[in-house]
DNA sequence: CTCCGGATGTTACTTTATAACATTACCCTG
DNA sequence: CAGGGTAATGTTATAAAGTAACATCCGGAG
């Protein structure tokens, strides 16, 4: 099972305000602390929807009142991927909002070398190419990094004309 | 079509020298420079059959009497990572020499958390996960990173113990 | 020999990330 | 509601990773 989106036109400001409300809610319902700091996060994340650096974020705390120190900003993403409602992008040490939130699931990235445009996939870690090797020589995945880059259909599109 | 080696007890003196010798070859035929510094470097990742930063490798550099400057080393990693001799894990910042030179692959990456070994499977790009989702999107796949976190077969069987 | 291009080397700097510790907010217990 | 524990926030400082820009060297083509 897989979908995609990310690189197709959306109603932004409901993925927006949905993104925020599932994470609200899962974290009403798991006891997590959805502090200011760390919503505020997930919404300069959502708001943007594309690989931002920590630093970029930070400066937007920073506008914000917020603290304005890197770990402020770092403290606020680990929490955001450590419960799956952000994920880094290893290859852009970068960070996006998960299009996701709540699934218990591995993501998968497409980074468009182009545009930059990053979409996100789910996948069940288990399957395919690290899952075959993983379990060919005895390895316990815990955690996955899946990421590609290369050339997003609208790109391809421009390219071609 | 996939194979892994990394965590197996092996003859460690032949993978190096083996190693060496079929990306010689390999340069050879490709008419790449395979010069001394790029060599050195390929050697210490081989020697070590790890995941080493790019200081690490570095500082042996230092000790042979190449440049002790960071470009020295990265740009050496980038020659090897860009010709499939070395590959570079996202997720720690590091190099490892690769277990298949000369093949063209895409590489699959196993770290374990407990003893920070480091095993490569290869696989078809256009398969498994990422294909299945950059195919939906239309999305063309030039590079993947495609790595997974846990523990090694190893280190379970210790940890059951 | 001389020019040219690629590789090496260096200085200096940027970007990314974390350690360590002080302060604050909050909730639980008594 | 006082006190104490815990988790989050904030700060200073520094470590780790990576690159831009330019000087030098070296080997092959003309």
């Amino acid at each position: 099972m897989t979908d995609t989106i990310g690189f197709d036109r959306h109603d932004h400001s409901a993925c927006r305000s949905g993104g925020l409300e599932a994470v609200e809610a899962y974290c009403a319902d798991q006891g997590l602390k959805f502090t200011p700091v760390r919503r505020r996060v997930l919404e300069i994340l959502l708001e943007e929807h594309r690989a931002l650096g920590a630093y970029e974020i930070l400066d937007r705390l920073r506008e914000d009142g917020h603290g304005s120190q890197p770990p402020v900003a770092y403290r606020a993403l680990d929490f955001l991927t450590a419960h799956g409602f952000a994920h880094k992008i290893e290859r852009l040490n970068a960070f996006t909002a998960c299009s996701h939130p709540g699934e218990n699931h591995a993501p998968v990235i497409l980074i468009c070398r182009i545009c930059n445009a990053v979409a996100e996939g789910v996948a069940d870690p288990g399957q395919g190419n690290l899952g075959r090797v993983a379990a060919q020589s005895g390895f316990l995945i815990e955690r996955t990094v899946t990421e590609a880059e290369g050339i997003c259909p609208n790109c391809q599109a421009k390219g071609a004309a």
